[in-house]
DNA sequence: ATTATATGCAAGTATTTACTTGCATGTCAA
DNA sequence: TTGACATGCAAGTAAATACTTGCATATAAT
């Protein structure tokens, strides 16, 4: 799994938006998804396509119709391989940090 | 807090590399930072200014030297505003997906 | 004081990314 | 079978991003 490109997907607020409008309601058309997106189909498109190519989002072909469905299992790769890993040492780092802060401003005293 | 910062600050490897290097080792400066990063000390310091911007890293000035300490606060954010919403409707979400795949193959069989 | 070290500032280039426009293809419905 | 609808493909433009080079400043060590 690439998590470069999961990363990559997350990083545009327009392709965010797409998510958030399939985690609303699943199983949606490149063109109902265009409709609240303030751009032309193709660039809608083009977002859907990175999202498909970060796993982040699958496609079934319904007749003319593309149908897209979320894949979250990318959003909890992220989570386990890397927001996790920080966030046990969260209040570590802050003490740290604090412990720092002191140290500075009343060195030795 | 602008999580779209965060995201952005998160797409690039060298910078999430960074937040790596600051994991393994808190309080670093500036130049301890470059020896792992193949490219000049401008190019680290602008993504480390980003990862401020972001949030993500915060500073202290020690002398003439630099000291960049981690923070963790945004990926819990991005964790609590975006991840946990799709991860809690996972199960859900494959589900549903699972059907519909099935109701294809089998229409009505 | 002089030299070396740690960093900043700013302009310039190169690469990547976002978005558009125009046309082509395939599916459905009358 | 014709017309409308859903989408794809591809080339081009515009804008954002990554990275470099050259010089400036401040702190520390000798």
């Amino acid at each position: 799994m690439d998590i470069d490109k999961v990363f990559k997907a997350l990083a545009d607020p327009g392709r965010r938006r797409l998510l958030d409008m399939l985690h609303h309601e699943n199983g949606q058309t490149v063109t109902a998804l265009c409709e609240h997106m303030d751009m032309t189909r193709q660039a809608v498109t083009q977002h859907l396509q990175q999202l498909e190519g970060a796993n982040l989002v699958a496609v079934i072909w319904q007749g003319r119709e593309k149908l897209h469905y979320l894949n979250p299992v990318p959003l909890h790769e992220i989570y386990e391989r890397w927001i996790g890993k920080f966030e046990r040492n969260r209040l570590r780092a802050l003490h740290d940090f604090k412990k720092k802060l002191e140290g500075d401003d009343h060195d030795k005293a």
